[in-house]
DNA sequence: TAGTGTTTTCCTGTTT
DNA sequence: GAAACAGGAAAACACT
């Protein structure tokens, strides 16, 4: 088959792609200018460039998970609800309180939130120049919400880059419930979600990114059913322009992306919702869409 | 370098 | 008829 790719190239992966749309905690972001980057481990999730004391639950979360990640720490390892706090209850944790509620990471997150807190790193700009200007730009909606978000939530985006970042960590990783480690190269894998995730957040986490920040949301996705799942695409091709500009992928359509959607199904990370257009459900795999996940 | 995981792309056929 | 769905096939790409 021959296979037309050379259009996806046309942005140059060094390009500088604005990330307008921050997600609560599983996208993260690399430097968004074409400023080098180290090799592996680069990009910074959590909102560094807002003062620990500001965060929100999520960014806490963020923050967690981008310190665990960085040093290739099993996010299992500690349990996140003993974190179900904002910025500012975190920062008045003191060093016993970590220990209690992250066991023997609790130094460690203890260290690096001081480390924050007095490294001046607040402040960094995140945000390359905003200078490029591509086709979702153009939706009416979805950019300008965001953007006006950023007073709020400056750190992660859902329109990042695609990142050299490494594997996601558990919080957002299914339970492997059946390792099928040994199948045919270049099939669409139907594994269970393993931490390995080269190209930063998934498709899925995307999209429960989108619906968990309804401010951030403006009428792309819906959800039908709250508490079982189900979702709806409101604005399904420019969702689909979204996904593409965080994958840097301006030919990205929603048939592609509900594509890599269906395969999902077999992973069950998604259900299918028959007779429904554009309606979808959260499977078993699928983690941190629940109320009771925040 | 090979293997793996996760898309991405293209396609054909079916359903709404 | 158009849009969306379903799923096979294969390639791309990042990571181990």
């Amino acid at each position: 088959m021959v296979r037309q790719t050379s259009c996806i190239m046309s942005v140059p992966p060094s390009a500088s792609i604005d990330s307008h749309v921050p997600a609560p905690w599983s996208a993260p972001y690399s430097c968004t200018d074409s400023s080098p980057m180290m090799p592996g481990y680069t990009g910074r999730a959590w909102p560094q460039d807002t003062q620990p004391q500001f965060w929100s639950k999520f960014q806490v979360w963020e923050w967690l998970q981008q310190t665990l990640d960085m040093h290739q720490i099993d996010a299992t390892s500690i349990p996140f609800q003993n974190f179900d706090i904002d910025g500012h209850q975190l920062c008045s944790m003191s060093f016993q309180d970590f220990t209690q509620a992250a066991g023997s990471v609790g130094p460690l997150l203890f260290q690096n939130l001081t480390d924050l807190k007095w490294s001046g790193q607040y402040g960094i700009e995140i945000f390359g120049p905003l200078d490029i200007k591509t086709e979702v730009d153009e939706f009416q909606c979805p950019i300008p919400p965001f953007r006006e978000d950023f007073s709020t939530w400056p750190p992660t985006d859902l329109v990042d880059i695609k990142a050299p970042f490494p594997s996601s960590v558990a919080l957002t990783s299914p339970t492997p419930s059946s390792p099928e480690s040994k199948r045919p190269q270049s099939r669409p894998q139907t594994a269970p979600l393993k931490k390995h995730n080269p190209r930063g957040t998934h498709l899925w986490e995307f999209i429960r990114d989108i619906l968990l920040n309804p401010e951030r949301n403006p009428g792309l996705i819906k959800w039908e059913d709250r508490s079982a799942g189900v979702f709806r695409f409101l604005k399904s091709e420019a969702v689909a322009q979204l996904w593409g500009k965080k994958k840097n992928n301006s030919s990205m359509t929603y048939e592609k992306l509900s594509r890599a959607m269906r395969y999902y199904y077999k992973r069950e990370i998604l259900e299918r919702v028959d007779g429904r257009r554009l309606v979808y459900k959260f499977g078993r795999n699928a983690q941190g869409w629940r109320e009771t996940d925040k």
